[in-house]
DNA sequence: TGTCAAAACGAACGTTCGTGCTATATTAGG
DNA sequence: CCTAATATAGCACGAACGTTCGTTTTGACA
């Protein structure tokens, strides 16, 4: 429903839907326009560009998407799928709770360190790009960046539930802080090539977990390696 | 110095900078080029747009400039003498150390909240939008980035010398998490139009502060107001 | 093997981009 | 008042943009 017109419908494997050489382009197309635009910006993904990357005419690739904004909401989709299978799959490996919720933060930091896209986090970006500018595609990055901080924001009661995180805690101010880490994080990386960063925010992460877990939550935390204040180093990087 | 080429030294009126009408359209220019890429980015913002928005033909607005980038960094510099004037400055009133500290990350947050520029931070939108095309328009942002994470962190080792700040605390570790704090209500604000972020922020900033502060330095921080968790009225904003 | 729809192509459209050139206003100094 | 410098405008350029059109290639099935 939300990809284009002529989708097969899943699991009616009709005479037209057996062939569709047209499906497997489509899905290459957008794995090109998925690594483009974590670079480039969805704006700076341009069709004449995308053809040449694919050894393509303009005009065949344009006529699987119909207009520039379904390119660019499709890509938007296909970005979203890699992030489902690279972050959220391998975080709900974990229990669901606090042990969970730990999983989120840390694989997503993964997710952006093994540059998963090429850009970084592809939503930070395009969230980056678009949020002055009203459209399909600015609402449909809203919405899934609203889908993960309610993710973490259930992991959160959840861990709650399960008393591994005490009641004081406030979810929302806790999935704020959390995604900002997250953000941060994405920034530094990109923008100075900071992998420190990922510690810093793992390390932040993890400090204020700890601060509102319980007797019982606390084991599920990674333990704290504290080898680092011993030898301070004086050269900090630049 | 930082300013381009041919801006009058600041109180020496030569007979060259008396006239000096066409500095005068430059400022103008960069005024409106400055809010026109705060909410479009760098690279929308155009020249002919530009143009039409200050009735002016584009080769005569180009002239000012000589080339695309130039105007990138002219733009880039009046955005940076803006945030001085807005951010820095007023946050330097304040006492040097933990006071000072503390006024940066207020005085920064009122500076997204209040608008000053349209698309909210400007040098988060440029860094991101630059931060995967080398050239010299990344290298100053992030130039200018940088001296905004040295500038906390000077005050964060000023706090620690003044006996505010425990030494216990990590000054760049400290940076990153603050810097965070800002990115996420920045980001948070510009997508969803969340205003609750500013509160969060301010709340995860204060509080992290108080972890570390000392004895003699609590008492500089903004007291803390529990008529919060009081009465938790279930609907929490969507 | 012939048919037919899907898929890809090549060329062109009208715009807009950044960037030059050349000419005309505007202004200050002699 | 004249002159030289400065500031702005007019016009045109080549390239790239998104988009449309008519045509050709392809591959499954009768």
């Amino acid at each position: 429903m939300t990809t284009a017109g002529e989708t097969t419908e899943a699991g009616r494997p009709s005479a037209r839907a057996r062939r569709a050489h047209g499906e497997r382009t489509r899905q290459a197309i957008l794995e090109a326009a998925v690594d483009i635009a974590s670079e480039e910006g969805l704006e700076g993904l341009t069709i004449g560009r995308l053809a040449s990357e694919l050894s393509m005419s303009k005009s065949g690739l344009f006529a699987h998407f119909g207009s520039k904004e379904e390119l660019q909401l499709a890509t938007v989709e296909a970005a979203r799928a890699v992030f489902v299978r690279e972050v959220v799959g391998p975080a709900f490996e974990a229990e669901k709770g606090l042990a969970r919720l730990w999983s989120l933060c840390d694989v997503w930091l993964a997710y952006v360190r093994g540059e998963v896209f090429r850009g970084g986090c592809f939503f930070a970006a395009a969230a980056a790009e678009f949020d002055g500018r009203p459209g399909a595609v600015r609402d449909r990055v809203a919405e899934i960046m609203k889908e993960w901080l309610a993710l973490l924001r259930r992991s959160i009661t959840e861990a709650q539930a399960a008393g591994q995180l005490g009641r004081e805690a406030d979810p929302a101010q806790l999935t704020f802080e959390l995604n900002a880490l997250e953000m941060g994080a994405n920034w530094a990386f990109q923008l100075h090539g900071d992998r420190q960063a990922f510690a810093r925010a793992r390390e932040a992460m993890l400090e204020r977990l700890r601060r509102v877990a319980t007797p019982t939550g606390l084991p599920l935390l990674p333990a704290n390696k504290r080898a680092k204040a011993r030898a301070p180093r004086g050269g900090s990087k630049r």
